[in-house]
DNA sequence: AATGAATGAGCCTTCATTCAT
DNA sequence: GATGAATGAAGGCTCATTCAT
């Protein structure tokens, strides 16, 4: 891919913000290259120029975005917090902020989720098994889950949350306003707080 | 619409099993009226013969699930249950039981909350709307709520269940095998179950 | 053609009066084997049982009308009159007369000039000449053009009016009504009254 | 539209001929994109490309037409010419120049009187009063009347004429060569001239 | 005789991709 | 490097015609 070694790199954050957008608006399918142009000023052509194709082109933002929300997660992230739950509400801060400053990083990555195009989504499934890997990866680090109830498995716990999470998703699909997020994720720490209370020894 | 009067209904089982496979694979753009002529062997005009436009299919068939779906619910509820999660479990059981005897027809109603198609958008929000109203009026019907902890808010871990089973079933998307469904079921279960333990009073 | 030996001529009538006014409305393209069944109350497949094709069922209407018109204008005629603006008036009373007591014949003959779907065109022409030669037999038949002044060729001026008629059915394309039909007979007539009055010796 | 800027009006220039011609021979309805195309010698999706749709490029081709037809007009008609008859020819003649230089646009402004598919009749009807509006103004610029016999109404014979025009311009409509416009030209002059004499005191 | 389900060609339109300039 | 005109496949839909019943 030219993505990486291109003198001209400003055009292609045109391209890649543009392609952000219109693929979040309107998923993979019904995305059309020359809105994709014409929101990023340049020429239908040069898309295919720099990127090759289409789904190369989906792919790479696909690639893009994960990598950067890991670096979000990476430079945010305190080692200092072991509360299981604690450390869920820092994940979950960073995010948020990651929204505020780069909308479309997120609403391109939740559209991701349900994208159903096949041309794309064998390779889709990939990203989504990285990102949750990655998510595992700083969940448990540092956390001391000595403090569960013994019946309580903070695994399930936790997969509970995702599925929440992932549901939650669903729900800001369309027109991601910071409003409502916080309002959801609001409530979402009000469930923590209520299992951190009844939940630990 | 033809599709309740028609006398040779075989056709037309043939073609609504083929366009709720079809449509809950590809969503409602990607999904070709070929594709689904295909699948359900027959011939491309016949699926606007019976069903008029491609629109009318998809919303016949959101229709059709949903209140299947809704009959299905009001079978299988048992009255007699009172408690909270309980009555989830149950009506989780019918969802399943669903799943078991027509597969397609949950991947479907499943499909619809991913679904971004302009064209189809605002009729689906309905019947999703209605969806939640059914699910409302069962979840709450004769249950008692007084067992709580007194700062626990039923309609907080209500709709964190929502969530999380919204977000499970995003998982299942993809090849809704039984056994991975069972699978999950159970964990929900345990997690019902350590709510049920501590959650109360 | 089948259509003169079918002894259930009643139904016949019902495609025949069904396919005038559909094709009258929407011309030979646009005109809907399914909405002429369902205007003369019958299976489609009938249409083509009694009458072969579209076209078939086009050109035979064509010449029915045609047809009719002649038997009209036979019965209609006075051989008394020897006047040839009379004469004019006269055959043009006979034709507002048959769009009084059938429309649709007219309407239909109209429509055959406007038709220029590939398909019929050349068939159309025919009948056309064929109506064109039954008039000018009507037109002379005992008529005395000796009245004329002596540069006024009759033939000329006939062809004129010719003209002049086919411009004005012309207008009358949508919405047949027979009051605008007999605003500009009267028009017509003051024409031909002027005519001869300053054309006659 | 991009019609009016595209620098390669050399293509678009075949698109429009290629269009005049086929909607001429066809009408609206029968008139296929694909048709044009080859006719043009063009892809397919090059007409859509620069016309958006074809009922656009239908609506643009009777602008264009008008538009021509009215300026052929101002600039050949001679203000100097007051009497009615000879007006008449004269603006006659302005046609015959237009069809010998290009037949194209006037058989396709006679074709819209004949269309009738409902998706463009409306916008038509516009069209075809604005060029009524323009031949009366035309028409009455600086005419003396008061020539004719106290009982002739001008504008009786006026209408007398248009519609002869009209129907003359229909027998016309397939093959429009030049020798045949120029004998019915030529009949209709004679008629004029007749009626120069009698009806004229 | 009568029906209308079934077929498949053809229509207009959209759009990813290519390539001459 | 950059442009956007050009291509052609594919999409949803309509409909004359056929044919099993």
């Amino acid at each position: 891919m030219k993505a990486f070694i291109n003198p001209h790199a400003e055009k292609q954050e045109h391209i890649i913000n543009a392609a952000l957008n219109v693929f979040s608006r309107n998923g993979y399918r019904k995305a059309s290259m020359a809105d994709i142009a014409e929101e990023a000023g340049i020429a239908k052509g040069m898309i295919n120029y720099y990127f090759g194709s289409k789904k190369n082109l989906y792919l790479y933002l696909a690639e893009l975005c994960g990598k950067n929300m890991a670096e979000e997660m990476r430079n945010g992230f305190d080692p200092m917090v072991t509360d299981f739950f604690d450390n869920m509400k820092m994940m979950t801060g960073i995010k948020i902020a990651l929204i505020r400053e780069h909308p479309a990083i997120l609403t391109f990555l939740t559209s991701l989720y349900l994208e159903k195009a096949p041309e794309v989504k064998d390779n889709i499934q990939e990203f989504m098994a990285e990102g949750l890997r990655l998510r595992e990866q700083f969940m448990y680090q540092d956390v001391d889950i000595s403090r569960f109830e013994d019946d309580v498995d903070p695994k399930l716990i936790d997969k509970l949350l995702v599925w929440a999470a992932e549901g939650l998703t669903n729900n800001l699909r369309q027109g991601l306003d910071i409003e409502k997020i916080e309002a959801f994720t609001k409530e979402l720490y009000a469930c923590l707080d209520l299992m951190k209370k009844y939940f630990y020894k």
